[in-house]
DNA sequence: GATGAATGAGTATTCATTCAT
DNA sequence: CATGAATGAATACTCATTCAT
């Protein structure tokens, strides 16, 4: 009767994407993957139950849109400088905007922690993840080395380890620590760290 | 008047409790509250779904037993040094218990995580565990003060993600740093954040 | 937007959620509430047991519908002749019309039965079955009175027994005494009752 | 060690065969024959579930002895003048004796109407109830015969009912009429409806 | 594209009954 | 005689998924 545009069905489908993985986002991060039934997903969506599946295969298809979404918003949207060795600033920039990118994205972190911890639910996530880490730690390990640091490789797991905890308590204990505190004490910890004395 | 004796039948008891909850641990850690079935258990165990019910009134309850057991043995394993400062050994002692403790309940501290990240699995919890946190903190602060830091409070945010961070590497991802090296660092580190140069 | 018209929606809603009432109720007044299941309500009605839940949040909810439902076409299929006195030949009807209602939901007064000697099942029913009651006794105490009884309240007592043991034998034991012959009988003895001689 | 005299041995079986009969009594008739439990019964009746087996072979078999129990107790304990005429104090005598039958074994009734109600529950039950009651029938048809009565098939089923139907206000509505009222008066509008006038 | 009725396998839990002691 | 640990089938209920419209 009113044939819909090609282009209009693609921003709806586009639209209804989108909403469906948003509000499944919410409710894994808040209740985890298995506790979260579909019918609450369309419910708090405001579609039906049938039209997930137009969008979705499968509940497991959700979560896997949700981690490449992830991967994509998560690591992405971080500038890493690929060919060089960061300066100082460039360096405090870089765990600025890490700490930046958790703080707006805390449900996607939430639900990557989940996943670390119950590596079942998607089999493939740990190894992708760590796949998409390794530029990281390498650029890391770089300005370490850059520094002159004695210890590289320990200074390289120290500071992991205290970022990785500080992101840890954004999103699984935010009253604990204050977070805006938080980033600068881990900041200022690094280098600390690097500066043997 | 009653064939087994009451010593036969506690002992029988303790067992299988013993054997629910140990059961019970793993597949909780592994894939989750949740996504962890009594059949599940049952089966695992070696036991009827029925029989679980004779030493739980439910699933929920089995969870809680095993927070409250993992509490004990985590918590009350550590000795806690309650009248005084500590010396830097007995810092190193301290934190070095803590990561013995961590490698050896690596699934308490698995299910642990798992429910400071689903707080609504078991309400209680969270609150529980910043509770029986505190003197951890406290003892921490302590030391850092001892030492002479100028900013005790930032250095004991700095300290405590380092070390949760180490925790959450040994629970999750074990493989990225070799678990003793990274103690042996996180326990380095902490000296060079208290240690401002 | 919807490719079944709500229209459509609505009859196919009412008519399922009819006949799983009309299911249960036969199942509820053959064999008790408790010795029901869900299953073979299912199974009788011909759909499956998931449907049943789309219809109906609990077992429980279906009895409390069927009771609202005894209730609406029970008491208020009865003329109840509010503001006056009944001359004998309304009272004639008024009692005939009562055992009519029994006559023609045998499955109604069944449940009613059983619900009212194991109050347990459904805690409100018994309150509102004697609220419903109420206008019965009052109507046939006005009558009494009206014939120029002696004792107004022994003759309700006897009439009130004699009917509901009457309704007792429609639904327990219909073969004892033929219950249109019954009906003339009891209907008989009220006038015998009250025309104290 | 201490072998116990067979008479011993057998008090302990009546005994406790008592218990759990009496205790499973209150128990149907309460709550209803399905929705008790043979741990309800044991646990009332402080004993261990095992035990019940071993004095009734199923649940099902305690409430037949019970159905027996109640037909013994019921039946039997109202002296049934099989030969001859009652004399109108006699029968008086015998309605009262019935209602005290009823009043002193309130569950027993309880049990017994549901079980009416329920037939499948006990499939024997019907009948035997059937049975057992024709002598209380022929006895009171009899007297009504003895009267003069014009209709005695009619004032049979009216009185029958009315005493049936006050037998259920005492079990499921006993707070509607006072009971020793409502005996007292169904006994006087036996006689009206036997003297027709 | 969108709906929601329908299904059936699965979940937590209960319970009559058995049996070693 | 007595206990209570143990079983397995059954129960109420949930949920991912399908499909006619």
């Amino acid at each position: 009767m009113s044939p819909r545009s090609s282009k209009q069905i693609n921003d709806i489908r586009k639209q209804k994407t989108e909403l469906i993985m948003e509000t499944a986002l919410e409710l894994f991060a808040e209740n985890g993957f298995h506790a979260t039934s579909m019918s609450q997903i369309a419910k708090k969506a405001g579609i039906s139950k049938g039209l997930t599946y137009n969008y979705f295969e499968s509940k497991k298809e959700i979560l896997d849109a949700l981690i490449q979404h992830g991967f994509d918003t998560i690591y992405e949207s971080i500038d890493i400088n690929k060919d060089g060795i960061l300066t100082k600033d460039e360096f405090i920039h870089f765990i600025k905007s890490n700490f930046k990118v958790v703080r707006e994205n805390l449900e996607h972190w939430k639900l990557f922690f989940s996943l670390m911890l119950q590596p079942k639910i998607a089999e493939s996530f740990t190894s992708e993840y760590k796949m998409k880490g390794e530029p990281f730690f390498r650029m890391m390990y770089g300005f370490i080395l850059s520094q002159g640091s004695k210890d590289p490789e320990g200074d390289l797991m120290a500071i992991s380890a205290m970022i990785e905890g500080a992101f840890l308590y954004y999103v699984a204990a935010p009253d604990i620590f204050p977070t805006d505190v938080l980033e600068e004490k881990v900041i200022n910890a690094c280098f600390r760290i690097i500066n043997n004395c």
